[in-house]
DNA sequence: AAGCAAAATGACAGCGCTGGACATTTTGCC
DNA sequence: GGCAAAATGTCCAGCGCTGTCATTTTGCTT
């Protein structure tokens, strides 16, 4: 069953230091010598107990992503899949295996007891203030964030919220639209905040006044841009143009409107943010705000190595710029 | 930085024996003594080692998911998602976490090396005759499947795949479909297999004969139902109903059916299977084919635990029943 | 209060590996 | 052939924890 370095010591006849120095730095090791150890590694299927290593390295190839807190189900959107994805490809092509970190309720500490045995970790979406990034930043353990934070030491690697909500809004107000319904996601997620300043910089270029009930809060769900679209709908007078800062919750919110007798982009004209794979597909296909869940998971993963491997960095702060990709569910504000 | 089992047995005035005592078997230590430990663990912040138990014991607290394998990025159906929640917040619950092992082309071995510093794995999608599989087994490690594999000796948790094919298929039979599209993912599916089945039962059953044209693989993306659904419209004569097993690659039909200027479910009638989060949302609303992924994932879960520590299975296979949800994406056939 | 079994606690080795300090052997080259 | 440099080996400690077994303490009994 096990297999250790002293069998391949023993079958490759050497020292079990040598065999060590090929799992390391096999600089030390002439080619010759380095060829039979790996080839005795090879015959016995032998792999290092990553348990012992880390032990005596004080390491670990693990690197610990954080899938949300606080509640059970954070891995629900498809965005958000992509960034894990990014991540783990990004690690395991760079020989770091992913742990995925969740807290629950009934579960609290998950997050501590992982951050013993990771080299580092990703946080898929952050809430301002975040407990959690506070305890790490003083536990010293190097970490990203798939999300902005308003600190200036903070590792992230974001979308610019501001900006491509700036241009939905503005699409949206070029099309003649000056009723705009906003559903955002937790009012506690950098997102929902970046998102709400980038609409209201965009109502303001456009001298378009704000209306506080207009401007919704969810969890980024289906349901979630249903529901609150149902209470947009409701408002005297109601929007002609619904922006939701998640494609999940615009699929919500085009089913209720045409559940409401109206159509989409007829009566009422919706635009998304992500750009998730099926929102091409939808019927009607979704104008949305571009960003790559991918991109920012490839991203995050290296800049965490850099700090795992105290490389330098270039941008500890990275803001990618978003694309809006206009499809056929908004269309020209009807004439009042 | 390291708070040690010393400093806590330090602080708590014991041997670090005891200490190990009160973190494993408390019960053979004093009420009054483990109260002590306790109190000092909690003031040091102590979180124990995971590795240096982990290579004292020979165990481990980790549980390896394996998302797929052979490609790049195959965490994309959010029904995998859901499966992928239910199994790691049942490990959760039990003091386990989750390694997600995925095996890339550059990095084929990464199963093997997880598999040193694992309790058990879950396989979140199997391919007939499957190597990790039978390399795992071999092994000795316990798993578990979630997807049906025909092999008496493999654990697994599934959806009746065979039964929600028919089910499915005959909904659109009893609708007067005799020309029903099929859509399936990868030919070495187990699911891609036993859903061919139960489509051919579902029609037999009703004395409708079998026509090769009409039956499709893809990989259950969007983008496959998608091309896929332009080759069965394509056909002559053209199916008047699509059954595509997954809900993504139902969502990529619906859209394809309507750029060819037909309507659902006027035209074309459409089932999927999964019932996604989305697909209550979609337009029109889909008929598919309920399984749950949580309940997937969560069974999966308890079943390996049950196995990594030897307690007695009532079953090692097990096949969920899927359920029929009727929407507006089927109708009756037009009189031909 | 002595005596004794049971309970509680401690001392020490060892899990598989790495790191350091050094001794010894092998290599390459003039 | 001789010498420095490179390669390899030896030995020991230690990462933080647990298992085994010996030792001490406790709680009862008579």
């Amino acid at each position: 069953m096990a297999t250790t370095i002293d069998d391949v010591a023993k079958k490759a006849g050497v020292s079990i230091k040598t065999v060590s120095r090929v799992l390391n730095d096999s600089s030390k090791v002439s080619p010759k010598t380095a060829q039979k150890v790996r080839e005795a590694m090879e015959i016995l299927g032998y792999q290092p107990n990553v348990l012992a290593r880390g032990l005596a390295k004080n390491t670990s190839d693990v690197i610990g992503v954080v899938i949300g807190h606080g509640g059970d189900l954070y891995l629900s959107n498809p965005y958000l899949i992509d960034v894990l994805n990014g991540v783990s490809t990004t690690a395991l092509r760079n020989g770091y295996q992913v742990l995925l970190v969740q807290t629950l309720k009934e579960v609290p500490h998950a997050g501590l007891i992982a951050a013993k045995r990771v080299a580092g970790m990703v946080f898929m979406s952050v809430q301002v203030d975040d407990a959690n990034v506070r305890a790490l930043s003083s536990a010293g353990l190097p970490f990203v964030l798939t999300g902005r934070l308003d600190a200036e030491t903070a590792n992230f690697v974001d979308v610019d919220s501001v900006k491509g909500s700036f241009i939905a809004t503005e699409h949206l107000i070029r099309l003649g639209h000056t009723r705009i319904g906003l559903i955002l996601g937790p009012a506690n997620h950098t997102s929902s905040i970046d998102r709400l300043r980038g609409y209201r910089q965009a109502l303001e270029a456009n001298a378009i006044a704000y209306r506080a009930n207009l401007v919704v809060s969810g969890d980024f769900s289906a349901t979630s841009g249903y529901g609150l679209t149902q209470t947009l709908l409701a408002q005297h007078p109601a929007p002609t143009a619904i922006f939701a800062i998640s494609d999940l919750m615009a699929t919500g919110a085009v089913r209720a409107i045409e559940l409401n007798g109206l159509s989409v982009p007829g009566d009422v004209s919706v635009v998304g943010f992500d750009d998730i794979s099926t929102a091409q597909y939808l019927n009607p296909p979704l104008t949305t705000v571009r960003q790559s869940g991918i991109e920012k998971g490839v991203l995050a993963a290296k800049m965490l190595l850099h700090l795992i491997r105290k490389q330098p960095l270039a941008r500890n702060q990275v803001l990618l710029t978003p694309e809006l990709v206009v499809r056929e569910s908004t269309a020209p504000a009807k004439r009042q």
